[in-house]
DNA sequence: TTGAAAGCGCTAACAC
DNA sequence: GTGTTAGCGCTTTCAA
C-alpha cells in the first residue's frame, strides 16, 4: 500500500471545511447542506477519492469479509462453489479472501489464522482430508466467528452445514446402473472419516440391498483420485471375481477407470459401467463421456453464502440451519441403456 | 467482524501494564525485560490473542496484501498460476485477495475499484477477453499501487509482464506437426486483440513460412473454447480444402475439435493431427490424448509475484522487468510420429 | 449546517 | 525498562 492515495483529511484541507463535514458529504448525511454535498463529492470524484476499507472496517468493527477455505481450487468442483459464493457475496457487498488448504492440515490451521487476523466476519470451509483435529474450527467459534461448512463437513462441530445430498445421488446412481442389468458394482470412495465418503458409501450399499444383491468386502475401495482410480481399477479387473461396475467417489477416479478398462480392452459400456460424480468439466472429455452426478456446485456456494451472512446478521440467533442440495444423474456413455421393456 | 477478540489493550489492562509495553513484549523489542515478555506472552498464548491485522495495516500503511485478478479460476491455467503466486507470497508473509472478471470487462473495472479501496500492496493481472480500455489499470498506476500483468498482458500499459513464449510455443508445436507430414494446418486463436493471440498467430505463420507451406487465411480462424472449436472443426472438416491438422488455443479447443473429427469419422491423428496448448487437466482425458503445450502456469504465477515484490520493496526503482517463461512441448498422441529418416 | 473531539487497535517517538 | 502521547483514516457523538 502506497502513500499514493486521497484520504478524507486532504480533502477537508483542500476545501477548507472539517473532515466530519466530508465524511458526513459523502455518506450522503442529510444534514449536510446540498451545496456543500455537491462540492465535496464532486471534488472526490475527480481526485478519485476511494474510502480506505481497512479504516472504516478497525472503526466500525466490521470487515464486510468473508473468509473461504477450500482444498484446491484446480479442483473443478470447488472453484465452481466459489463462483456461487462469490455471487452472492457481490450482491450483498462482502469481500471474499479465498485460501487453498491444499488437503494439508497444518496448511489448513494457518489459513484459519489468518482469516482471524484479518477479523473476517464469517468463515465458510470445506475441510481437507487429512484434517481430523477440530481446534482451529473451534478457535474461530471461540472469537465469535460464524462458520458453514459446505461438501466436506466437520461433525465434531456444531454449526450450519450445505451439503450434497451424497446419498441419495450415490443411491440413483447404483440403482440406475443395476437397473441397465449391472450385479458386481465395485464402489471406490475417499478417506473413510469424511461424512462425505460415509453417506455414498451408504448409498452405494442401500441400492445393492434394495435389490438384493450380495455385498462384497473386496469392491469397496479407497481411491479419489485418477492414478488411484487406474491402480485399483485394474487389480480389480485383473481379478477372478472382476466386477461389472465402477461407482466413483469423482470424475477424475471414473477417468483413471476408464483408461485402465481401455488398456485391458474392457469395453466400456459393454462390459463395465462407470459412473463418476461432480459432472465436472472432464467429464465431457473422455471417451465415452462420464455418467455422472451433478452437484450443482454453484448452487453449494449460494447456500453457504446465504447461511453464512445470515449468521453474521443475526449474531444471537442460536438455530443451526442445514441445506441438502438434490443431485442429478447425468446419463452419458460409460453406462449401459436401461433395457426398453422396464419403462 | 465480531467483538469476541481480545486486544493488546486488554491485556494491558488485565496484567497492569501499558499497552505499549504489551505491544513491545509481543514484538520481542528488546528492551523489555524478560520477565515481562515472558508473562505477557504467556497471557497472550492462553487467550489466543491475534493481532488486528486491520488496525497494524492502517498504521503501517502496508497491508500486505496483493490482488490478483484473473478471467476465471474454472480455467485450469489461472488455477495454477494462482498455486504459484501463493507460494511466493506465503514464504513473504503476503496475503492474497483473488478477484475473477469472469471475461467481463466492467466486472474487472469492479474488482480494481475493490482492491484499491482493500489498499492492496500491488496487483497481478490477466485482463479479461473483454477488455479494451485501460483508465482502471491507470487508476491503480495513479494511486502508486504498481502492477503486474501475466499471461494475458495489457500492452497499453507500461509495467512488469510474465508471460508464456507463445511465439516459440506455437511456432515449435507447429513445425512439430509440419515435420509429421502435416501439410494444411488451420490456427484457432482467441480474440485479435489479445498479444497472446498475435504471439501465437506469428509463431504458427513463421513456421509455415519456414517450411514454404502457404497461409490459408480461411485456416486462420477465431475459436478458443471448446463449443467453437467443435463448430469450426466441423466447418473446416466439411470443406472441399479440408485441413489435415490444427493448432489451438487451448486444450479445451483442442476437445472440441476432437469431437468435431470423431462425429465426422475423421480419424485423429492418421487423417488430421490436433494440437492443444496448456496442459490442462483434461488434456490427459481425451482419447487419443492431447498433443498440447505446457506453460508452467505454477512458474508463471512464482515469477509475477517475485516481480511484485520487488516493485513494492523498491517502489523507487522505475525498470520495469518482464519474464518469458519457456513453454514445452509434450507430445501425446492427437499428433503422428515423426518419420523415422528424420532422425 | 458544521466543527471539535474521541476512539477503533496498534506502534513509535519521546519522556522518565 | 516502562508509561505517555500521538496518529494511521474514518465516523459519530456532542456542542455550537
Amino acid at each position: 500500500m502506497k502513500k499514493g492515495q486521497i484520504t478524507i483529511k486532504d480533502i477537508a484541507k483542500e476545501l477548507n471545511i472539517s473532515a466530519s463535514t466530508v465524511s458526513r458529504a459523502l455518506n450522503n448525511n442529510p444534514d449536510i447542506s446540498p451545496e456543500t454535498r455537491e462540492l465535496v463529492q464532486k471534488f472526490a470524484k475527480e481526485h478519485k477519492y476511494k474510502p480506505n476499507s481497512m479504516a472504516m472496517n478497525l472503526r466500525s468493527k466490521h470487515s464486510n469479509i468473508i473468509g473461504v477455505i477450500v482444498p484446491e481450487l484446480a479442483n473443478h468442483f470447488f472453484s465452481s462453489v466459489l463462483s456461487g459464493i462469490e455471487l452472492v457475496a457481490e450482491e450483498h457487498d462482502y469481500q471474499v479472501i479465498v485460501c487453498q488448504s491444499l488437503e494439508d492440515y497444518s496448511k489448513e490451521v494457518r489459513n484459519v489464522q489468518t482469516l482471524i487476523k484479518a477479523r473476517v466476519c464469517g468463515v465458510l470451509i470445506s475441510q481437507s482430508k487429512t484434517t481430523t483435529k477440530y481446534e482451529h474450527f473451534q478457535e474461530l467459534i471461540d472469537n465469535d466467528i460464524p462458520i458453514i461448512f459446505f461438501d466436506r463437513i466437520c461433525t465434531g462441530i456444531d454449526t450450519g452445514k450445505v451439503v450434497v445430498d451424497d446419498y441419495s445421488g450415490t443411491f440413483n446412481a447404483t440403482e440406475y446402473m443395476i437397473n441397465t442389468g449391472c450385479k458386481r458394482i465395485a464402489f471406490l470412495g475417499a478417506p473413510p472419516h469424511l461424512e462425505i465418503s460415509k453417506n455414498r458409501k451408504n448409498g452405494y450399499l442401500d441400492a445393492l440391498r434394495k435389490h438384493h444383491l450380495p455385498i462384497e468386502d473386496d469392491f469397496i475401495c479407497g481411491a479419489d483420485n485418477k492414478q488411484l482410480g487406474y491402480q485399483t481399477a485394474k487389480e480389480l479387473l485383473l481379478s477372478v471375481n472382476k466386477p461389472d461396475a465402477f461407482m466413483c467417489m469423482n470424475d477424475y477416479t471414473a477417468s483413471g477407470v476408464l483408461v485402465a478398462a481401455k488398456e485391458l480392452g474392457v469395453k466400456v459400456p459393454e462390459e463395465i459401467s462407470i459412473c463418476g460424480f461432480s459432472n465436472s468439466n472432464i467429464s465431457q472429455d473422455t471417451d465415452p463421456m462420464l455418467t455422472t452426478v451433478d452437484q450443482y456446485p454453484a448452487k453449494v456456494g449460494e447456500e453457504a453464502m446465504n447461511l453464512i451472512l445470515e449468521k453474521v446478521n443475526n449474531p444471537e440467533k442460536q438455530e443451526r440451519k442445514n441445506r441438502i442440495i438434490k443431485t442429478n444423474l447425468i446419463i452419458r456413455n460409460t453406462t449401459k441403456q436401461l433395457p426398453e421393456n422396464e419403462e
